[in-house]
DNA sequence: AAGATTACCTGAAGGC
DNA sequence: TGCCTTCAGGTAATCT
């Protein structure tokens, strides 16, 4: 039995680390029947249950915090043209879980998804808070839907980065949390970044340096890649039993310390709140002021 | 009109 | 079988 799940807020790493373990499990699997729990965080939950059936999974990605299985539309009761292609985005929100795994086996609280798969296997959606999303759309609205995100941190060159800052008043915390400006990143891993890169998080975008939006661009980059070589700070995956958990909580080295010792400086690590989100800093490392005094308010 | 704030949702944790 | 408040956070809606 293949079995994976999520235990809290997944960012990038945690989607890619999940869309990684699907791909070849899904990959060419036919959906054979949906069934639905709570439906107020799907969209057109009807068009699931009229589409999905008979559809075979293409393809298993990711886009920012996104998980995108592409299908082949293949079901006769439909209201598509014949081998039109589709995409079932799902967003795991915050407490969202995948499984993949017997479809006799006991089905958990808030399991809200259910698809019965050709090889006798089902996936499950399990979304505590229903913070996730769930959504079907043709080609044409799938291009419009992602185009609404921003760039892919992993992806995208240095200069649209710094671009992006330079025409932004924005708290830089603010701007990195942005799925429209940036897309992957939540609280953990932003505040892991900044603290990397020795920024405060209440520091006007545009007001950073070149040498500090470098700094930031080399610690995303490098914060996510570890998150993601780590399997991410909260994701599992069981296969036949031998799962192995993520690991990148470990490397934490602000989120959700408050109150303890900086790695860096030994200083005391604060939180603060930022664009409505709680903010670990070391204040030490991270200074609202720099001594040249650039740092417009 | 970009930036800031609030609402949504549930369970864990803490105060009394 | 204790009750109540607070907190967590991704995204959409609302406000300024």
């Amino acid at each position: 039995v293949w079995y994976f799940f999520f235990t809290k807020m997944p960012e990038l790493p945690e989607v890619e680390t999940i869309a990684r373990g699907l791909r070849a499990p899904l990959g060419g699997r036919r959906i054979m029947g949906v069934r639905l729990g709570k439906t107020d965080f799907m969209e057109e939950p009807a068009r699931l249950l009229r589409e999905l059936p008979g559809s075979q999974i293409a393809e298993v990605r990711r886009y920012g915090k996104y998980l995108l299985l592409d299908l082949e539309v293949m079901g006769q009761c439909r209201s598509l043209p014949p081998d039109d292609r589709a995409c079932l985005l799902l967003h795991l929100g915050m407490t969202g879980q995948l499984t993949l795994g017997d479809p006799a086996g006991p089905v958990a609280r808030h399991t809200h998804l259910r698809m019965a798969l050709d090889d006798g296997r089902e996936l499950r959606l399990n979304d505590v808070r229903r913070f996730g999303s769930v959504r079907l759309l043709g080609p044409a609205e799938l291009e419009s839907w992602l185009a609404r995100l921003g760039l892919d941190p992993l992806e995208a060159r240095e200069e649209d980065f710094s671009e992006l800052l330079g025409r932004s008043r924005a708290r830089i915390k603010a701007l990195l949390l942005d799925q429209g400006r940036i897309r992957g990143l939540g609280n953990i891993y932003t505040d892991e970044s900044l603290w990397s890169a020795r920024i405060h998080p209440a520091r006007r975008a545009a007001s950073l340096s070149r040498s500090e939006a470098h700094r930031l661009w080399k610690a995303i980059r490098s914060v996510l890649t570890q998150a993601i070589r780590l399997r991410g700070s909260s994701v599992a995956n069981y296969v036949d039993a031998q799962g192995q958990p993520g690991e990148y909580q470990r490397r934490h080295r602000v989120y959700g310390r408050q109150g303890k010792r900086c790695a860096r400086c030994g200083s005391t690590i604060l939180r603060i709140a930022i664009a409505g989100r709680s903010s670990c800093f070391c204040p030490r490392c991270q200074p609202l002021v720099g001594r040249a005094g650039r740092n417009a308010r």
